[in-house]
RNA sequence: CGGGAUGUAGCUCAGCUUGGCUAGAGCGCUGCGUUUGGGACGCAGAAGUCGCAGGUUCAAAUCCUGUCAUCCCGACCA
């Protein structure tokens, strides 16, 4: 492609709305532009660069058994209401009515298409013998987020590759899954993306059921937990401890429980501020209703409580935190004054709380507070659980370092759903006996936009951008220096038409502009390699090969030119490619 | 949805506090000329209903009310 023929509008300043760096810098490269919060065009290059990752992504799945196929964005709103997702999506779901004739339709736009594929497969597979079965496409997703941000990232309108596995078997469901991982795995790498997987939280099967591929960055919106010795690595909301339970015993010299005065101080900070006490000295009393039955969860002032964890340590199906009706009926106060002492409900408490001698706990009555609480003298505890966020600093539940906090931008999600969708929307096959079952699926998504994101932002200097060749918009870049000299017009002429029909990607800067000015914006589109004809070297009888990366240029004589430049190309591809996983 | 900030030319911003001549600058854009190895220079030009609506006033980019949009923090995010 001649720069002059396409669209590549460049910025020398930084938009005044974009915040983060890969925001700033697909502008200012040409690759985006927004239309409105949460909704950007992907101009010529930037386009490129996401067809690209689309590429490798497709290919991938191809070669992992997955076939592909194209389902509506527009969907019956009827399929949700059927599987409970109108009122779990909430606000998210983007659903309308439209005049059709004498009748209204109620409609919504896929924010992913479990329902739609699930209804598919179960009209049209009906035996064992058709199972297992991956579908996947690649489709524009919509999702009304309340607040989207940070360019690219987070947008209410994106392209995501979504697969589905339906199966016979549990076993069938694991190697599809162990396959579908292995595929991401090589498509991150493909893409030069450095990810980590990590355990997420994995609803009904439980286990290894769920994992999400993450970019770290600390732009990322998510917490990632990994150890010192990589051994274990999992989100925030699923990471646990290496903690162990502590021994309940009172503590030596216990100081005398004591009632005191706390008026108006209902939170931790307020307590903690009035008593003159750390928060750590505190203890937080939650009241959840696990299956409707009220249980009081202890947890350190200073710690956050993880629902999940307590869900799990309380073998309950659901739980939520208690509404103040039931607050007061456990605990004889309004909202803001529970502790353990005389407390009517279970009590369970996370393995940091019997640790604390002479501990803050709410008194069961408004504008009270207990001091110098001591576990087994005033409450009584038979075991203690993990039952908050992990912490920097915790140790490792898998291995004998200890757990670091990291940012992390959610670039793909593999999961076990197990029989939701087919239960619900009556997708069953039958086996050899001719009993019929529900099938079992699994489901893996990738957003494509935030691998091209996740690059622009991990990968870039103080310039601009810096591509992986496997997904940059163009693979080599041609600067004649002087587009007036007709001798570097007429080479950049042949060395454009030569690499091409080399099967290179080449863009070539035929702009009528000093050397200076193409410079700054090849470094900041950043095309793998370029390649500069004219002036001093053209004198000389060569032409400058420099790759992105590169502090200086290597001249080469002009008629070695094209090989090295086509023999750079393959040697790098051939370079990345030893970096994938078999 | 709660809190904060910002809307003036394609981009970055000044002017607003204390209302007052014709609304400014840099970059970009057009024309001509000179330049040509890291975002050139000169001359001449085009381009803005000052987000929108209403109000106060002799007079509003500036003050008041409402509204819309965008960004940031938080809540939310199968």
């Amino acid at each position: 492609m001649r720069w002059s023929q396409t669209f590549i509008p460049t910025m020398k300043e930084i938009p005044s709305d974009a915040e983060i760096p890969s925001h700033q810098l697909m502008l200012r490269a040409g690759l985006i532009r927004q239309l409105m919060a949460g909704a950007y065009t992907y101009l010529p290059l930037g386009y490129r660069a996401l067809r690209k990752a689309e590429a490798i992504v497709r290919n991938e799945m191809d070669k992992a058994g997955a076939v592909e196929l194209f389902m509506p964005a527009l969907q019956p709103i009827d399929l949700f209401e059927r599987t409970g997702r109108k009122s779990a999506f909430g606000n998210v779901l983007i659903n309308f009515h439209l005049q059709r004739g004498d009748r209204k339709v109620h409609l919504a736009l896929g924010p992913t298409h479990e329902e739609v594929v699930t209804d598919l497969i179960g009209r049209h597979i009906s035996s064992y013998r058709q199972l297992p079965l991956t579908v996947y496409q690649i489709q524009t997703k919509f999702r009304n987020e309340e607040r989207p941000r940070f360019g690219v990232l987070r947008t209410s309108e994106f392209l995501m590759k979504d697969a589905y596995s339906f199966g016979a078997t549990l076993e069938q469901l694991d190697d599809v899954y162990k396959r579908m991982y292995h595929a991401y795995v090589r498509i991150f790498a493909r893409c030069g993306l450095e990810v980590l997987p990590v355990e997420a939280e994995s609803g009904p099967i439980g286990g290894d059921a769920s994992h999400e591929f993450m970019i770290p960055a600390d732009n990322g919106e998510d917490q990632v937990v990994r150890s010192t010795t990589g051994a274990y690595a999992a989100n925030l909301e699923r990471a646990e401890t290496g903690r162990k339970a502590a021994p309940i015993v009172t503590a030596e010299n216990p100081a005398a429980l004591q009632k005191v005065h706390t008026p108006r101080a209902t939170s931790i900070e307020a307590v903690a501020k009035f008593l003159k006490v750390a928060p750590t000295q505190l203890v937080k009393t939650l009241i959840f209703k696990a299956d409707d039955r009220p249980v009081a969860v202890l947890i350190r002032g200073d710690h956050d409580a993880n629902e999940n964890k307590i869900r799990r340590a309380l073998n309950a199906k659901v739980i939520e935190l208690a509404d103040n009706a039931t607050i007061e009926k456990v605990t004889g106060a309004p909202t803001g004054f529970a502790g353990p002492v005389g407390i009517k409900c279970d009590i369970i408490a996370d393995h940091d709380v019997p640790l604390i001698k002479d501990a803050v706990t709410g008194a069961n009555e408004l504008d009270h507070h207990l001091t110098g609480v001591n576990v087994g003298r005033d409450y009584q505890l038979t075991t203690t659980y993990d039952l908050r966020n992990a912490q920097e600093g915790d140790p490792c539940p898998r291995s004998d370092g200890t757990l670091q906090i990291v940012h992390g931008i959610e670039v793909g999600h593999v999961f076990k759903l197990g029989t939701k969708y087919s239960v619900a929307l009556g997708a069953e096959f039958v086996d050899e006996k001719e009993e019929r079952h529900p099938m079992i699926m699994g489901c893996y998504g990738i957003g494509i936009n935030r691998i091209i994101a996740g690059l622009a932002e991990t990968q870039h200097d103080a310039n601009g951008l810096i591509w992986p060749l496997a997904v940059a918009p163009y693979e080599v870049l041609l600067i004649p220096l002087n587009i007036a000299e007709a001798e570097t017009t007429q080479l950049s002429d042949k060395f454009y038409g030569e690499l091409q029909a080399a099967g290179i990607d080449v863009l070539m800067d035929d702009r009528d502009a000093r050397p200076g000015f193409k410079f700054k914006d090849a470094d900041l589109i950043g095309i793998p390699l370029r390649v500069i004809i004219g002036g001093k070297g053209l004198k000389d009888g060569v032409v400058e090969v420099k790759w992105r990366t590169d502090a200086e240029a290597t001249k080469v004589p002009v008629a070695e030119a094209i090989q090295t430049v086509i023999k750079l190309i393959a040697e790098r591809k051939a370079a990345d490619a030893a970096k994938v996983p078999a």
